[in-house]
DNA sequence: CCTCTCTGCTTGCAGTTGCAAGCAGAGAGG
DNA sequence: CCTCTCTGCTTGCAACTGCAAGCAGAGAGG
């Protein structure tokens, strides 16, 4: 683990705390770790150790994967969306079906990118209710391509 | 971390050494720790930081994340095999996009599973093929299913 | 016999980790 | 004014981590 690294762990779970609106010592107590090291954590005086990473992510809420992600312990892997690889290695469809689901999944990511450029610009995504409104319109687009195809 | 685990994780370096057919030393140089800290982790003495374990990992030539996993620092993530775990988990959708593409899913290897009961009595399941001619039809259900809903 | 090289391990120690005890400041209530 | 509770931080210290120096055994070659 590099210095700047834990510099910027410590800068990352003080954000996340604070977002959380909890007390250093909320912290401390929620996660098991004593609050002197935490505000230590925080300020980059010391280097946590992955259990301790592991506690306090479970104090805050969050993975402890991020937690790794943010300390330099393991690469920012986006995983690849996990649907996609689940539905090619799914063998109870035939191939012809896979790719009928993986379209429809790709047309909804595509609805949802676009749905989430347009409520960027609002003052709060509003992720759900939106999506259901294009969701009718998301299903007879898809109907026509089946179809077709 | 714990202890038990600590001991696998030694036990699985070594294994993975003997496996490379290296030497203590070799692995250790390899890694950039040093010989006798490498002796005390595979032996159990010692519990070795994430750093490390990177270190290791790459004098192993395998996997940090695989050492995490042994150490017990990550959770296992087999990436999902069922499709319906998958779409539940991904954040990429809706919660009704999620449920649209489950019941898609579902509604395929129902008729699949149809499908193959009748060729089952066959000489041969023709999987492909049958589900080839059985999918304009599947396609329409799922299409009047959609909109009604 | 010897020396050399390799093997894995022991041991002492410096630096690090994480904690307990406690400090100082801010705010609330009597 | 006082006490109390909360806040974040300081500090001393025990235990731990990781290393350097070195040991002992095994095998090879002269």
């Amino acid at each position: 683990m590099a210095l700047p690294k834990v510099g910027s762990i410590g800068e990352y779970i003080r954000e996340q705390r604070k977002q959380a609106k909890i007390s250093l010592r909320q912290l401390a107590e929620a996660a098991g770790v004593s609050n002197p090291y935490l505000s230590q954590i925080e300020r980059g005086l010391r280097k946590p150790s992955a259990e301790i990473l592991n506690q306090i992510a479970k104090g805050l809420r969050i993975s402890a994967q991020a937690l790794y992600v943010q300390a330099g312990l393991i690469e920012d892997r986006e995983p690849p969306s996990d649907v996609i690889t689940a539905i090619t290695a799914d063998t109870f469809i035939t191939e012809r079906q896979r790719q009928v689901l993986i379209d429809i999944y790709e047309s909804f990511r595509k609805e949802n990118r676009a749905g989430e450029d347009e409520t960027s610009q609002n003052t709060q995504p509003r992720r759900d209710s939106s999506a259901e409104d294009e969701l009718p319109e998301t299903a007879a687009i898809v109907t026509t391509e089946s179809r077709e195809g």
